[in-house]
DNA sequence: ACCTGAACACCGTTCAAGT
DNA sequence: ACCTGAACACCGTTCAAGT
């Protein structure tokens, strides 16, 4: 059954450009892994995860709804893909070569974190998916990284998943709250109501605090003085 | 229709052991908020997030499918209750009167990873779900623990966050991990299928370090260090 | 107040068949 | 190799009706 992925994989090569006129008209151009990967994303952002429905998925592609099982298993594989899709990082050059390893820690682990906020479904999506080779690609730089700033081996899976788990609850939650301002309301209306049971949350406005980036840079740089002190 | 709630939630200081006789018979007790959410803890622990249907909630309970939309609005308030219920502390006396204030967070914390752990499937709901009363417990307490140990108000929120976010991420990713020994075995092995790509966290065999536990500790001392630094 | 069965709308997927 | 419509199994929920 995992036979298959690699031969479909291989098809991204096709030349599209051939018989594609300027301005597209009605017809569609063929199915592919790349247009339902990306229409799923655009879906997604569209309708959260709730709103992929594989009929819909096929509408947008102007294909039958069966078609797409031609070239996915089931729907599961539709939000492996268009979650894999949306983490890929192109490490900017001139930071690759300068040596300054907390740098580009931190320019990666903040990419990650905007590039899952533009998507807010990919990251209530990933905690029950696997590792796709966009996400295996960061672990790596990460890693590589780590050992140029002199983490010991012994510590290195200590320091990375600190690091991961760290990006991912904070992407996790920020998103969660980010999802609709109702909610937001709700909840601190809610907590309101409820202040006698919680005073100091409730006085902290803590539900309303939106200065996200901030915390969350100010915990990442507490996390990489632990890690690599000294430096 | 959120009115609706206080009143059913009362309704658990009802004495169910008047008619109930030694062992119980093939008649099931009433239903009640409290059986529904107990039961839909123990169908979630032994198949997971996608086997709660409501028919299969119903049949443990020995009703009818439908007579659960009369104690419930819909499945997604089944979810919300059942994660809730499951996050309940009850902090150890000795604990909240002793003055220390790292040891009451790390318990705190620990304990609430490990309720998490015990069912996996919350870590994959708590993203998409409201602030039940029971989280919101905890991070009174964490304000409140985190005040008596000198944190300025002004840091507060981002101190909170930055450990809740921490807790959440090593929870979610531990747990997804956790899901299934062949997922872990797969991802491996198709991990070192392409260790060209990835000779870093292949070499480090990042997937199977299973120290989870160690690693938690180490980057929740590296937070509260920075968090609270002097103490 | 509490429970129920029948029925509806919807959705993922199988299948047998087209080109 | 690639696409399709009809059909099936399943599931959340509405409704009108029981006690």
């Amino acid at each position: 059954m995992a036979a298959k992925r690699s031969g479909v994989q291989s098809k991204r090569s096709q030349r599209t450009s051939a018989s594609q006129s300027a301005h597209e008209p009605r017809s569609e151009p063929p199915l592919s892994l790349e247009r339902i990967v990306t229409t799923a994303v655009e879906l997604l952002d569209a309708q959260g995860v709730d709103g992929l429905k594989m009929r819909r998925l096929a509408d947008r592609l102007g294909s039958g709804a069966m078609s797409l099982y031609w070239h996915v298993d089931n729907k599961e594989e539709v939000f492996d893909l268009a979650l894999d899709s949306v983490l890929e990082y192109r490490e900017p050059p001139q930071i690759a070569e300068s040596r300054d390893w907390r740098g580009e820690v931190v320019h990666m682990l903040e990419d990650w974190r905007a590039s899952m906020l533009r998507h807010p479904w990919s990251a209530s999506l990933l905690p029950r998916r696997a590792l796709g080779p966009n996400i295996l690609s960061r672990l790596e730089l990460l890693s590589k990284t780590l050992s140029r700033a002199g983490v010991a081996d012994a510590d290195m899976n200590a320091a990375i998943w600190s690091l991961w788990n760290y990006v991912m609850g904070a992407t996790i939650t920020r998103a969660s709250f980010d999802l609709s301002d109702e909610d937001m309301a709700a909840a601190q209306q809610r907590l309101t109501r409820l202040s006698e049971h919680y005073p100091t949350i409730e006085r902290s406005r803590l539900l309303l605090d939106n200065d996200w980036d901030g915390a969350f840079r100010k915990g990442l740089d507490f996390l990489l003085d632990g890690l690599a002190p000294g430096q």
